[in-house]
DNA sequence: CTGAGCTCCTGGGAGC
DNA sequence: TGCTCCCAGGAGCTCA
């Protein structure tokens, strides 16, 4: 479910609760995730939230005592309970805020993380946040860095734009939705994209991005947000899910075609 | 280094 | 109704 548009909306909904606050008390169900949730994080008891932001589709919540490093995986989504709320099946963490509403981190498939770090030094050192490419909505990625990323690379483009090294934070719909915005075929080998291309595809990823956090993210079964409220982005995918529908440039039905095991939507007239 | 394949986990829907 | 199979927004691991 979450991509990067429904991280950052999640940021930026959590982000005015956990400011400020101090975290009175940490609970997790016990359960895995894509690893156990350590014991350090109780080291965040009596700490104050310092500042929250997003890389890739992490979320770190800064404070005065260390680092919280969270992930949403593929089916996790946050919640702002009151008092009292009991918790919902397949709540597995909660940061519960001094006069506040608590943060709970619900996640059905438990692919998602929960890290603590002592401080940006070790978060730094940790391996799955030191790989990460660029951010795709900042200046750091280009039509060059994309092309210098793409030049060895021989497997379908589709494939290498969702590899974290090249650009973090495409998933697998926005995979699909930029090269229809680009007009490039998923299945064309990323190395034999050119320079222009490369920068159709660029703007592109960073224009469906953008538009996709504009309208809440994409809601399909149960996205989403903070609020409780559905993003609105599922209304505007023009490939992605819509196999044999009418493409909404040239009406020619859409192709579907796996890719890395993953699904992939494209028109075969338009893209090419 | 690259890429293919498998894995973690739960739940929903299709088909029989 | 109930079973089995397939599929799902991510990403880390191993192996060739």
């Amino acid at each position: 479910m979450p991509e990067l548009p429904e991280v950052e909306v999640t940021m930026q909904e959590i982000s005015p609760l956990l400011m400020g606050a101090t975290i009175e008390g940490v609970w997790s169900s016990g359960k895995d995730l894509r690893e156990p949730i350590g014991p350090g994080v109780m080291a965040l008891v009596g700490a104050r939230v310092l500042r929250v932001s997003r890389r890739a589709k992490f979320i770190v919540v800064e404070t005065s005592q260390g680092i919280l490093l969270m992930h949403l995986g593929m089916s996790g989504h946050m919640r702002m309970p009151g008092r009292g709320e009991e918790r919902e099946r397949h709540d597995h963490f909660e940061l519960q805020l001094k006069d506040r509403h608590s943060l709970r981190l619900n996640d059905t498939r438990r692919f998602g993380l929960v890290r603590y770090f002592r401080d940006l030094g070790e978060l730094g050192a940790y391996p799955a946040f030191a790989a990460l490419g660029p951010e795709p909505l900042g200046e750091g990625f280009t039509p060059r860095t994309l092309h210098a990323a793409l030049r060895r690379r021989h497997l379908p483009i589709k494939q290498a734009i969702m590899d974290s090294k090249v650009v973090v934070g495409v998933g697998n719909i926005y995979a699909s939705e930029s090269l229809f915005a680009a007009r490039l075929d998923p299945r064309r080998p990323a190395s034999s994209l050119t320079p222009i291309e490369c920068g159709r595809l660029c703007a592109a990823i960073k224009r469906i991005l953008a538009e996709a956090i504009r309208n809440n993210g994409t809601t399909f079964d149960s996205f989403s947000d903070a609020l409780g409220d559905i993003g609105h982005y599922v209304e505007q995918l023009r490939v992605y899910g819509r196999r044999g529908r009418a493409c909404p440039n040239c009406g020619r039905a859409i192709e579907s075609v796996t890719l890395g095991g993953r699904s992939t939507f494209f028109c075969p007239a338009c893209q090419r």
